[in-house]
DNA sequence: TTCCGTGCAAATCTTTTGCACGGTC
DNA sequence: GACCGTGCAAAAGATTTGCACGGAA
């Protein structure tokens, strides 16, 4: 459950400097919208949907079309700069790939849909050792705990 | 890993009396269409499609509409006789609930889109030991491991 | 006979794609 | 100046809904 503060981590390994550098090895040029979205993504705790990207984003007087939205999204999932979340409401949701220690899974509450994250080493040790046991190379692990907040529960 | 026929068990608590018990209790009645829903699912070892599903009835000369195939699984959804599993594939999976020794979660060929069911005691323990001590009254899980599997590393 | 269950077709909603213009390199 | 990035509008694909008929109770 470890707490931690990216956005204010002056380290040069920052997300939006890492993921800057990709994009530019990979051959793109840095226009607004994708300038727009990186940023906005480097600020976020937890996982957004397209559309709170672009309701995130009109807010901030930086509209972006919610195709380029999408796009850019897109790369970045292809880079291993952001990764989808599946948290079984009917939008997708993406978030940033963080290192190691920045690791964690979702809670989400099936009154108000809100989407939490959650670190334990003790499931990351079995999920480990298991993946080792499984006819699959495993690649990568999604774990999902629904049930209610306690803002539902009052 | 534990294996296990339900199609031949012929026990009385078999998953699709208990279903047509669950629905009958509720109110509904016993159509055509629900009845081969039903009865389909009762024999899958894992989750399906309502693309999937409407296949396998087409060839098993039960045509049914898709929009029934959804309405079923929506009220099978409500009386938590099926649930939806999230693969992070395009559509959505249904299986049925099933009693404990046979609960299970997934693993996903990112080559080929396979879906397996695994089950692990370790998991299950740090599952439940993690869900005492986060601020959401714990109702389900979901479990998803994603990577290549045994035929796409050939 | 009443009301539910079903199929068909149309609607909805998220995500993707085609195209033309403007900006980046 | 060449090509990429972006916005807009239309397309695509999964799921839902409206409606009318036929079947279950």
């Amino acid at each position: 459950m470890s707490p931690r503060s990216h956005t204010t981590s002056a380290g040069a390994d920052r997300w939006l400097e890492r993921a800057q550098r990709s994009l530019g090895a990979a051959g793109y040029r840095q226009g607004g919208a994708r300038h727009a979205v990186l940023e906005l993504l480097d600020g976020q705790p937890c996982a957004l949907t397209a559309i709170e990207i672009e309701d995130a984003l009109r807010d901030a007087e930086r509209r972006v079309s919610r195709a380029s939205i999408y796009r850019v999204l897109d790369e970045l999932e292809q880079l291993s700069l952001v990764q989808r979340v599946d948290t079984g409401q009917t939008m997708v949701r993406y978030e940033r790939v963080c290192s190691h220690d920045e690791h964690h899974h979702h809670l989400v509450c099936e009154g108000c849909g809100v989407v939490m994250p959650f670190s334990d080493e003790a499931l990351e040790r079995a999920i480990s050792n298991l993946s080792a046991r499984v006819p699959l190379t495993v690649s990568e692990h999604e774990i999902v705990l629904r049930g209610e907040c306690e803002d539902c529960a009052a």
